[in-house]
DNA sequence: GCAATATACCTAACGCCATTAGGTATGTCA
DNA sequence: TGACATACCTAATGGCGTTAGGTATATTGC
């Protein structure tokens, strides 16, 4: 179980990358990321559909609607041009972060002693 | 420029990485994380103040006033025992994000081509 | 002497967003 | 026929970063 803050952080980088894989919908990227994680990460409905309308409102997505074999239709969403550079910034400041906090976790080195 | 998102994220686990390594004081913490990220990250007093409190609440962290030789009294932050196991919790929750986005972010195998 | 700047702390209003908890609709299986 | 999985959506709530203030001390420049 993720904290909130690390869900809200990751959710949008994590969402681009699986759909600049291919497109998707909704349903199936829920259990994509879980698969994908093992189990670790689990979003909720109410979490993911509001980021996926958002990211469509703001052009970085776009969406169109597919008859299923069976089931319902199916809203696909795909990534625009728009999303490049997006995800060229968030791998970048994921980066920084998780760089300086593997600088942090490493061990201190002790003061060598002199005996 | 970091988003809200990952400085929410993000912030909690580098004060607490930060403090493990020795107490200091919520002004020297902004200027230590810029220093530290090589100016990648910084952080807004609005934004790390609240946080201090809400983790001395929590019983997390614990202050002390000590004087300075010149300027206003510090108030000194160092981690309590009970923010070992968080910082363990909060260490595993990241390496589980980041592996999922390293795994994503790997090129995709093409398609060997019989040509 | 006095204004500007750096240090060092704090807080309130605002907006964004995940959670919780609902709702609708279709198809399958017992 | 009732339960469950699939598949979509939304409203109310609370937490938290941002913005924009405030207070106090010491140094530096005019």
């Amino acid at each position: 179980m993720l904290s909130k803050e690390l869900i809200a952080a990751s959710t949008r980088p994590i969402l681009l990358s699986i759909l600049e894989r291919g497109e998707n919908y909704g349903y199936a990227l829920l259990q994509e990321i879980e698969k994908i994680s093992a189990g670790q990460i689990v979003w909720s409905e109410g979490m993911l559909y509001p980021v996926l309308h958002r990211m469509e409102n703001e052009g970085i997505i776009e969406s169109f609607w597919q008859e299923a074999e069976k089931g319902r239709p199916r809203k696909y969403y795909k990534i625009t041009e728009k999303a490049r550079p997006i995800i060229q910034v968030e791998k970048q400041q994921w980066s920084t972060v998780n760089q300086v906090l593997k600088k942090l976790w490493k061990p201190v080195k002790p003061i060598r002693n002199s005996t």
